[in-house]
DNA sequence: GTCAAGATTAGT
DNA sequence: CTAATCTTGACG
C-alpha cells in the first residue's frame, strides 16, 4: 500500500512551528516505478519579511515564486549553480515561509540512491541538502510540485522520533541582523545521518509544545 | 552591461 | 582552501 500524503492543513502554519514537527516524517519519492523513502532528521526554518537569510526577504523573483504560493508545495532551487535544495512551503499563501530539508536517514531504495550518488558511505548518501536531492533525483522540475497529491514527491506521517530534538543556529547563515542568529535549525540528537556541522555538539535541547 | 556573494559539495 | 557556475542585487 502507498503511504498517504500529509494533508494541506499540516503545512498551513508558521515555519518555525512546522519545522520541528517534520523531524521523523517520511519523505517519499516515486522515481521510475521505484519508491525511495527517507526519514527527515534535520531541517531549517526560513521566514519571509523579517528574516534577512530567507530567499523571500526581498519579495518574489522568478526563482523563489513558489515560496509565495499555497502551503504544502515544494520550493526547489539551484545553489551555487551546482546543487539543488528542497524546501517545504508553509504558512499562509503570500508570506514566503519555507522549511529547508537538510538531511535524511535513508530507509528504502538505497540502491537507487547509490546509483545517483556514487560509491559513498551510507551515511553520506543523504546527509546534506544538496546530497539528498541528488540521491532522490530531485531537481527544478519539482519546483512548485504539490506535496498533497501523493504522487512523485510527498510526505507521509510517522511516529514521533525517539531521539531528543535539538535546536541551533542555521548553517551557512551570517550577518549582523538579530534574526540571523536565531536557533531555527532543528535536528535529532546524535543521529548519525545529520549533516556535519560545528554546531552539532553545542545544541539547545528543544521539545515540541503539546497541543 | 559588469561584478560579487550565496540556505553547498568534492577535492587539493 | 578552492572550483564548480546559477541567480540575484548593487552599480554605471
Amino acid at each position: 500500500m502507498r503511504p498517504e500524503p500529509l494533508p494541506r492543513s499540516f503545512y498551513a502554519r508558521a515555519a518555525v512551528d512546522l519545522a520541528p514537527d517534520l523531524l521523523g516524517k517520511r519523505l517519499m519519492r516515486e522515481l521510475d516505478g521505484r519508491l525511495l523513502v527517507g526519514r527527515i532528521v534535520e531541517v531549517e526554518a526560513y521566514l519571509g519579511g523579517e528574516d534577512a537569510a530567507s530567499h523571500a526577504f526581498r519579495g518574489p523573483t522568478p526563482r523563489n515564486r513558489s515560496m509565495f504560493g499555497p502551503p504544502g508545495h515544494a520550493y526547489v532551487y539551484l545553489i551555487y549553480g551546482v546543487h539543488h535544495c528542497l524546501n517545504i512551503v508553509t504558512g499562509p499563501e503570500g508570506d514566503g515561509q519555507a522549511v529547508l530539508i537538510r538531511a535524511l536517514e535513508p530507509l528504502a531504495g538505497l540502491d537507487v540512491m547509490r546509483a545517483h550518488r556514487g560509491a559513498v558511505a551510507e551515511r553520506d548518501l543523504t546527509n546534506g541538502p544538496g546530497k539528498l536531492c541528488q540521491a532522490l533525483g530531485i531537481d527544478k522540475r519539482l519546483d512548485g510540485h504539490d506535496l498533497c497529491l501523493g504522487a512523485g514527491l510527498w510526505l507521509a506521517d510517522a511516529p514521533p522520533p525517539l531521539e531528543p530534538i535539538c535546536a541551533g543556529p542555521r548553517v551557512g547563515v551570517r550577518g549582523d541582523d538579530a534574526a540571523l542568529a536565531r536557533p531555527w535549525r532543528y535536528f535529532l540528537k546524535d543521529n548519525p545521518f545529520v549533516s556535519r556541522s560545528p554546531h552539532n555538539k553545542t545544541c539547545v535541547s528543544f521539545s515540541i509544545p503539546k497541543k
